[in-house]
This record gives C-alpha cells, sequence and structure tokens, in this order.
DNA sequence: TCCTAGCCTTGACCCAGATCAAATCGGACC
DNA sequence: GGTCCGATTTGATCTGGGTCAAGGCTAGGA
C-alpha cells in the first residue's frame, strides 16, 4: 500500500513546520497566503465544525487531534477521518460543512477565509494542484479504512489503528530504532471504537488481548510501546508494510 | 447529506453526454483533450487494473460497469468504490494502481495516457479543478460508506445500496413519478456482500426480506422496483435525503 | 484527606450475521 | 429437450462482538 508523505509546510510563523497547501509556492503566493490567514484555537472537546453548518472557512490543523465524524438520527456516530498536525480541514467550492469536527485535544487552527482562498486557489495552480494530491491521499486513507472496517475482525481492526498511529507519530519525530515505537494514544476508547466501528468494551478488552499476548506494553492506560512494529502489522492483517496513513 | 451531481460530460465522439473531466473547457482545450484519447474495450471479469502494476493512463468509465477493490492476503476482499458510466479511473501523478479494478459488465473506456495528461492538466487550470471537485465528491461518497459499513445492520446497508444504485439510475435517465424507481441490479449477490461487508448468504436473505415486507419487488432476481423511495431511505437509516453517490 | 466524575476494565449472557450444507433456478450450449 | 454450471436461495448451527451490569483507577476540587 501507499503511505502518503505527512503534509506539512512552513507558513511562515506557524509554530510547527508543515508543507500543505503552500509546498512548491513562491514568495509571492506565500505573501498572498499569509496575507488571508489567522490562527484560532479550540478546547479538547470543543466542536470547530457542526454537520449542515455554514462554513466559512478552510485551514489546517497547526497542533492538537480532532476527530471528523458522521452521526445518523438514533446516536449511532462513525468517525470517518482523523486530523493530526498539518491535515487540511474544509472544502473549497462547498459552503456548509459535511460533517462533525469536533477537537479532542486543545487544537490550534490555522484558518484561511473561504472566499479569498477559493481567489487565490483558482489563480495559483500550484494551490490547487497541491490540494488535489492532499484529496487523493485522504481518498486513499478513506478507501483503507473501508477495507477495516468491512472486512477485519475487532483484534485486527485494533491493532490497524495501533499500527496506523505509531507510524504517523513516527513521522513526526525522528526514531532510531525502526522496529520500537512509543507513543501516547490520542484517543479515548470510545473515540477508538468510534473509529473502528465496536463498542468502547471491545475495545478495551482487545487492547487487553494484546498487551497480554505481548504485542505492545501499555503504562498507564494511554502510553503504548511498540516492541515490534512487524508484529503489529502482522496482527493488522496487514502484508508487507500495512498500508497505512491517517 | 450531499449528493453530488453525475459527473457526464460531452467529448465528441463518446457514446454518452457526459461532462467530467473537460466540463467549462474551451474548444482549444478540448481539442487537446481529443488529441489524446482513445477507447477501449474490457470484458465482464476482465481485469482492467491490477493492484501494484503500472499504470499509464488514466480515463473515465463510457458505459458498463467496473468494481474497486482491495484484497487481502487471506483472501478476503472489500469493494471500495464502484465505477458507474462518467466516473473518473486513475491517479495523475502515481504510476501505479492502488487498487484492482474489474469490469463487471463490458465496459467502454475513455482513456488519456497518463503523461500527456498530466502536461496538460498543469496548462489547464479548468481541468485540475474540475479533477479536484470530482476527488472530494468521491471522498465524500467514502466517508458515507465508512457510516454504512461500520455502524449499520445487514438490513440498513443492503436498503442503503439499493438506494444509492436507484438515485444514480435515476440521475441517468429522467424520471416521472418521483416515488417510484425502477432499475436492474448490475451486481451479483456476492459483489454487493463484498461492497456490504456481509457474506453472500446474508446479502441474499436480506433481500429476501425487503422483498417480503414490501419495500421493494423483484422480477427474475435482477429486476427491481421500488415502489417507495422514501420507504426504502428510511429502511436505509438515512435521514432526509439519505446521503448519496457511488 | 476524602469525594466525585470521567474513563476504563472485566464478567455474564445474548443475538445478528457468519459458516456449513443442500437444494433450486436459469441460461448457454449441445 | 437435456445437461451443465454458475448464481441464488434457504436451512441449521455456531460464534464474535454487542449489551447489560458491576467495579476499579485517577485527577481535580473542597
Amino acid at each position: 500500500m501507499n503511505v502518503p508523505t505527512i503534509q506539512t509546510f512552513d507558513c511562515g510563523d506557524c509554530p510547527i513546520r508543515h508543507r500543505a497547501v503552500c509546498a512548491r509556492c513562491d514568495s509571492d503566493e506565500l505573501e498572498a497566503l499569509d496575507a488571508i490567514k489567522y490562527y484560532r484555537t479550540y478546547d479538547a472537546g470543543q466542536s470547530i465544525t457542526w454537520s449542515g453548518d455554514r462554513m466559512d472557512f478552510v485551514g489546517s490543523v497547526v497542533s492538537g487531534i480532532a476527530t471528523l465524524t458522521q452521526t445518523m438520527e438514533d446516536g449511532r456516530t462513525q468517525m470517518v477521518g482523523l486530523l493530526l498536525p498539518s491535515d487540511f480541514v474544509g472544502r473549497p467550492g462547498r459552503d456548509t460543512a459535511a460533517y462533525n469536527v469536533v477537537a479532542t485535544s486543545t487544537v490550534v487552527m490555522c484558518c484561511f477565509r473561504r472566499k479569498p482562498f477559493e481567489d487565490l486557489m483558482s489563480r495559483t495552480p500550484h494551490i490547487a494542484h497541491r490540494l488535489l494530491e492532499m484529496t487523493l491521499d485522504e481518498l486513499d486513507a478513506a478507501r483503507e479504512w473501508m477495507l477495516v472496517l468491512g472486512r477485519k475482525t475487532a483484534r485486527e481492526k485494533i491493532a490497524s489503528l495501533l499500527s496506523i498511529l505509531a507510524r504517523r507519530d513516527a513521522s513526526l519525530r525522528p526514531e532510531k530504532d525502526s522496529n520500537r515505537r512509543v507513543f501516547d494514544l490520542p484517543l479515548t476508547r470510545e473515540a477508538m471504537a468510534d473509529y473502528l466501528g465496536l463498542t468502547l468494551e471491545t475495545v478495551s478488552r482487545q487492547v487487553s488481548a494484546l498487551r497480554k499476548d505481548g504485542v505492545i506494553e501499555l503504562e498507564g492506560k494511554r502510553h503504548v510501546t511498540v516492541p515490534d512494529m512487524g508484529r503489529l502489522m502482522e496482527e493488522a492483517g496487514d502484508d508487507s508494510d500495512g498500508g497505512g496513513f491517517l
């Protein structure tokens, strides 16, 4: 499978380096982007966007983690995307949000007002291209996830999620030992369940089982050590490199 | 939810009118597209693309139906997309296919060699924009499907699929009675199962159940009549209009 | 220090959908 | 018409994961 490179860009004074929308842009274009950008902070649990609401900005996550969810009338909810630093939020060309976006931790967003962003986009082909690439990556991620949701067992689902989180985390900070990974779970058991199409009880049981079997080690409830990524990816049912992203 | 308009365009001598990649293009641009396009026919069951293979064209489906699937080593497979006439296949900027694409019926594709298409794309912003829109629609479709896969019951899954097929079919041919729909199932029970993350037996049972309950009528095994789309969408667990596409 | 509120874990039991097995249907081909 | 084969239906049984219920762990507040 295809593991897209983490989307990061340097937009001047954002606290992290990332090259998302403005990779390859020249300085004029960057200046134009700078002119319409602003920052906004959301507290953990706060809603960034509510499905159906008017949405007059697009932007990318600078720090923190947000989730993209859909809900049925009876309350069943499914997470359809996990937004990590550098991920893009919002859809140019549409003025209402299609999903609920909720901050899981404190989230800082680098926002662009939608109209000026769209204007800029139609003037600078780079940006449209970049956005196309990012969208295609997201599409691949969504499709990979369809396989997880439709055909994997609970244990494989958990292993898949851990493997993705471990790899996304690893691409943020350089690792020495390529086989060992250490990271903090950014999600509650309930959020994991919503991502995996499971119940929180099943998530809890399977995490315990993986711990018992030595696939992972836990320190507290959130701090995870993966002694052997290969083993984890086997558990996930992934072949060679375990098509991951998101 | 958002029901994207069917992507169709008129590319000169294609047997159907569609406005996919070249909507809004002027005549010069159309001519440039014409210059690099060619047609190719695939028989039912024939593979159009094999995951991991080199892919040197992109294109859109002119007629027939193809499926986009992912497979695990042990044979479990999940359909991740259904390609109906006018849908776009292939990813500009990547030279290997990410999925298996298989013709379900005889399929005619309007292809563009990838390199010239990419060149053309970088010269004509319209096309990149159009592609971005189409990709965003597909992403919405994939995410909608994640909700189906992750949280719906077997009966709701079947109803969701039928509702999507009925609506996509309806947007191809004009309908008088907006409540009634008649169409042919383009998929075997097994393909439906692969789409829905079920087994073919369960698909068969639930289709029978929906027939018994008067939600649909069957003539033979493939010809479906939906007497009341509202009822069907209720069964699908969809609110108002039942987020559709694909 | 204790209390409280979220999380999280674990156990007991149940059921929707998987699995295994057997017909039946329908079209293509002789 | 008859045979064959793949697609479909239907039945019987099994089981992974859902549901319900009872504690446990930890951080923050008083």
